[in-house]
DNA sequence: TCTCTGATGTTCGCTACCGCACATACAAGG
DNA sequence: CCTTGTATGTGCGGTAGCGAACATCAGAGA
């Protein structure tokens, strides 16, 4: 097999720049940490270090050990696994729901999979060594932590049934609708060949598949920008997927968890 | 899209027998048990149910409760998705290096796939009730089941991947390949029709799959009876995938668990 | 303004797998 | 021995997505 679908590990030198002025509203961007209780919030405060995201940042490489966890705020993040030729294929998504490097608290403290900025935005992070501390009290913040786990679960399930049995088009439309569900407004900063990276298909591929929904008048899109103009659309028009992920995160990260 | 690939549900009818024997020799067998510290052992002895484990047998179904965690020992159960459609596709392979219903101490008590025995044996369970108060100890029997769910989790990252670029007969060759180490022996009692259903193919293209490799000398079979008569030779036409998975089980779960 | 680069659109032959309709063939029970 | 059911083999047209080669087009910078 050729590779087509290359991944860019270059830009791994723009590292993250760190800005240490964690305003508590900026936090509240993020679910998890908006989930925690109180005391638990005040902790971690000062240990929270703000943190930009750019496109292409490389959060964690294949097998590296991880460092910090990061709580994404406006920026979101694709895990991905990258074969030996090259391709690739997208295994799950965090955005503000959630947290990167669950491996960290999991165990094993690295994965396979590499974790990479999709669409530049904003974080916050904490270091392994509070991480694993706060998990160790194993109080709600464990509990938390776990429950986003299995729902992180899910959606990798899901990407596989998805990976088999559905077309292109359904595949698009549930990846564009589980990005914007993990951000604010309904654009998207991203090239049909990032997004064919991501479905681990041909941009081709996805260039045909955007231009359907386009002109079915769901979605419209110029130069790397992607707005969705019938939401309820690309909802009909996903496979089941879409709803069974969204359906296990709501049930499991209600807004206000009980504490 | 017409429904080839279906899951019959109705074999929950046969329910695991009970047989209340829990010899320690027995339990020896699955990895997990194996590796618990002997203080957790002694005090889980008494809980532990010896069950059997039917092929067919529906050891969860999709979003229901969890009463149990299931520890095999002989027998394989294959996570799987049935899609609105009845197609299916397995998500992951559970044998007696693992256990089934993480997310029952994960949280949520329930998914949305379901888990069915592969290939008939026995072993052991815990009550919901029970295994969450181990849990909560926080001891060492939360780090060992965390770093199983890890290894589970790979195995379904994985799975995306494989189920997005490899061919059929490369993803036959990984599934047998991470069922047979799943058992004791080289033979797998199972008919090409429930293979596809697994890998979430037509069976035609199990057929033929199966026939090439038997061609090649590395399996023979007949009749719902697959022997592995060259593994070597199996894991040289495998994709990557298994080596990724089977090494990351390795590292995360190595066989004396340190304590 | 002109160029250059990156993003998108188009085409063509090819392959793997699908859906369907059968043809065997073995195994168990009458 | 014969029947029946289950497991496996085969052939055929159809299609989604691949790989490769190229055309167009918009924006950034010289």
């Amino acid at each position: 097999m050729t590779v087509t679908t290359k991944i860019e590990t270059g830009k791994t030198a723009k590292t993250a720049k760190t800005a240490k002025t964690a305003k508590p509203d900026d936090l509240m961007q993020n679910g998890l940490l908006a989930s925690l209780p109180e005391a638990e919030l005040a902790r971690w405060l000062p240990q929270l270090e703000a943190v930009d995201m750019p496109l292409g940042y490389v959060v964690y490489e294949s097998g590296t050990k991880l460092h910090h966890v990061y709580f994404p705020t406006t920026a979101i993040v694709s895990l991905l696994y990258v074969m030996e030729n090259g391709a690739s294929a997208e295994i799950a998504v965090v955005g503000n729901e959630g947290l990167v490097g669950v491996s960290l608290f999991m165990g094993g403290g690295s994965t396979p999979s590499r974790a990479v900025v999709q669409s530049a935005g904003r974080g916050f992070r904490l270091s392994a060594s509070v991480m694993n501390k706060e998990f160790q009290r194993a109080g709600p913040v464990l509990h938390l932590l776990l429950r986003y786990t299995q729902a992180l679960i899910t959606q990798m399930a899901q990407t596989a049934v998805c990976n088999r049995h559905h077309s292109l088009d359904q595949q698009l439309c549930r990846w564009l609708l589980l990005s914007l569900d993990r951000l604010h407004g309904n654009q998207l900063v991203m090239t049909q060949e990032l997004i064919a990276n991501m479905l681990g298909v041909r941009r081709e591929g996805v260039t045909e598949a955007a231009m359907k929904l386009q002109r079915s008048g769901l979605i419209s899109y110029a130069r790397g920008k992607i707005s969705v103009v019938n939401r309820p659309g690309l909802e009909e028009r996903t496979c089941e997927c879409y709803a069974v992920v969204k359906k296990e995160y709501d049930r499991l990260l209600p807004d206000k968890i009980a504490v």
